[in-house]
DNA sequence: CGCGAACTTGAGGCGTGTCAACCCCTGTGG
DNA sequence: CCACAGGGGTTGACACGCCTCAAGTTCGCG
């Protein structure tokens, strides 16, 4: 695997590199491809961190866990997302990594990383911005869970999911969720019916189509007015 | 200021550093202190990043803000705590960190930040820890919005403080609040209302006492079976 | 000492959760 | 080609926890 090479490497970790340093990184960042079938997990909260894992193919979900076995969705990784960031402050993953289907990463040595980085600035300051706008990201989703009406956290859920597709060079507003009802229930705090509910809300009120997993936006003007708080406007 | 000397030195950026690491920092990491009166702002959201701010007294919050004027509070900050990693990703803060009292925190240019971590591992380290921890705090702030009820998130949130305010040599089961009902409850995602009736029934229920912002945890193993799903004992 | 902000408490409404039934896809095997 | 099974999704009725609105109290600060 070569990052030089990579169609996603404006969005990864080796992006603004050039030249030597492109050389450098293709020779000693990546050392290894890892397959993750659908359904099993990249990691474990436990294990022990050594290795971040960039995402190639397929889709993931990141999920912690309390003792008495209620579960959160704190995100879903897609193409060019960086998983495994939260093992390095304790040296231990505290999520579970989950494909949701047929997956590849690329395997990072965290200590190889961190020797790399020191000779090649852009490549810390990339994983710094990386880190940063997972912090920003989670605020985000704090605002969501803790200030928000379940149609307004599906709806903004649903244009972030489109603005991502989008930068990755796929459709915005016609898509097929990875993801089940209880999934995207779990990453909002809502249950499964509420989000079954609130889609076919969404599609009453003409902002989208939706049967099971497809989705289609057909309304995303109408969409982020919800988020405004402004009223839909009628049709006449 | 000399980072050398400072108590706070174990749970900030210079943690672990020795000898002419050390010095180094000493001379060149903090480029000046900052006193931020109560009420003010030391960043607000869409300011320029530049630098980052480890609070050496006081405390402080941040808060997310959308258009339609709803806020969330997504974080409170106290010593040892470095604020304004928010703004690394974009250039620019998307928060507005605002005072809770009287506060003071250290300047540390973000670029001379970058160059002393090049020649000073431990200190870049000690960044990357801190930055996944927060990571992992937002991930907990996450579960504590999605999955749990009120009674919960508070019990939660003040166990949280409490092992805090213990880690930094105080009182871990006395304590005074320094944010106000509304401010615990745009971070649980609460109503004020709610925060002040469930502080009365963790009260009714003998777990503490409560009156206005003085905290008394008088049974901390209660709080924790309150969170682990266990009932409370009964007395007799 | 007095004003205003913060906090507490109550009554009633609403949004989301709970429980249950049914439907729709998909894959499998006869 | 169809029958069947099973998981995921949808929809309905009802319950409950939190929100809303309002009144009264306490505390902190000038």
């Amino acid at each position: 695997m070569r990052c030089s090479s990579c169609h996603l490497r404006p969005s990864c970790l080796p992006a603004h590199l050039v030249g030597s340093e492109l050389d450098r990184v293709d020779a000693l960042l990546v050392t290894s491809l890892r397959r993750v079938a659908r359904g099993e997990t990249l990691f474990r909260a436990g294990d022990r961190f050594d290795s971040v894992y960039p995402v190639w193919t397929g889709f993931f979900k990141t999920v912690v866990a309390t003792r008495q076995g209620t579960e959160q969705v704190t995100g879903f990784q897609m193409g060019g997302d960086l998983l495994g960031l939260d093992g390095i402050g304790t040296g231990l993953h505290c999520v579970d990594a989950i494909a949701l289907e047929d997956a590849q990463v690329c395997v990072i040595g965290y200590a190889a990383l961190e020797v790399l980085g020191r000779e090649t600035p852009p490549l810390l300051r990339q994983l710094h911005r990386t880190m940063s706008r997972e912090i920003v990201a989670d605020h985000g989703a704090m605002l969501r869970l803790g200030s928000m009406r379940a149609e307004e956290r599906l709806a903004e859920f649903l244009l972030g999911l489109s603005r991502r597709l989008q930068t990755r060079g796929l459709s915005a507003y016609s898509f097929v969720l990875r993801m089940s009802r209880e999934e995207i229930g779990s990453y909002l705090g809502l249950k499964l019916e509420t989000v079954s509910r609130t889609f076919s809300k969404l599609q009453a009120d003409g902002l989208l189509f939706v049967s099971q997993r497809k989705i289609q936006i057909t309304d995303p003007v109408g969409v982020q007015h919800l988020l405004d708080g402004l009223a839909v406007q009628g049709e006449g």
